[in-house]
DNA sequence: GTGGCCGATCAATCATAGTC
DNA sequence: GGACTATGATTGATCGGCCA
């Protein structure tokens, strides 16, 4: 059976974790979305631009933390109240509010 | 079925959040790979993720080159000579296509021929 | 109605980085 | 020096929407 699961040579060999300033802006929209952490595409890209990573990162993160997050919701509370005291705004209405500060693209 | 209220009246260990949101609980149909009669006895084969061996790979991904997409009757020749479903061969070619995509929009450099080593 | 594709996401796993 | 955990990336498969 040979169980190759030589995943010969996978891109994801050579992998850094994300700087701090990456993670805080992650976090932040996270934790301050938590009631639907679904970035936009545009909300992914202005996320991308402020960690200084790529679009497809940004999602690989937020895929990433959802799983885990509701996985094991009890593991983040300490990191959720950090966070939470930074920036609330309830996602509940977020979608009527328009977006914040100011976009390349006029909404 | 519960719904764990979370903290409507009852107090929640923190002060702040700890609310489960329907997100959380999306659940995920188990994957219906399911070949029954393959082994006679279910046991578990079904369900779990299909686990493609290399040859496989080769095979789908040598097809790929050649068409990115494909048509009824080759789905059905690669499925036969592979061994595995037609969904299987449908699914793997449209993730394919779009992990090529991907790879454009950011990669810029796509394709080509491995850069000897790095 | 049926079936394929797309885009986003899930969920499990892989492989590495970091911690002790 | 090697578990053991945290974390980014990959990927087979699902979900909802769209279209011919």
């Amino acid at each position: 059976v040979m169980i190759l699961r030589s995943r010969f040579l996978d891109a994801r060999r050579k992998r850094r974790n994300f700087s701090k300033q990456a993670t805080e802006v992650l976090n932040e929209y996270f934790y301050s979305h938590l009631s639907n952490p679904y970035p936009s595409e545009e909300a992914k890209e202005e996320l991308a631009k402020k960690g200084g990573i790529t679009v497809s990162q940004v999602s690989n993160w937020f895929g990433n933390k959802r799983i885990r997050y509701k996985k094991n919701m009890g593991k983040f509370q300490e990191e959720a109240n950090i966070y939470a005291a930074k920036t609330a705004v309830d996602a509940t209405n977020v979608a009527a509010q328009g977006n914040r500060a100011n976009s390349p693209s006029t909404p | 079925e519960d719904k764990d209220p979370a903290c409507p009246s009852e107090p929640c260990p923190n002060a702040s959040a700890a609310r489960t949101f329907d997100w959380m609980k999306v659940k995920r149909n188990p994957p219906k790979t399911a070949k029954v009669s393959e082994y006679g006895l279910l046991g578990q084969p079904n369900t779990i993720r299909t686990n493609f061996t290399t040859k496989q790979l080769t095979e789908l991904e040598k097809e790929f080159h050649f068409n990115k997409y494909l048509t009824r009757a080759r789905r059905v020749e690669i499925a036969a000579t592979l061994e595995l479903n037609e969904t299987q061969v449908k699914i793997w070619f449209q993730n394919r296509r779009m992990k090529q995509k991907k790879r454009e929009k950011e990669g810029l450099a796509p394709p080509a021929v491995s850069r000897s080593a790095k």
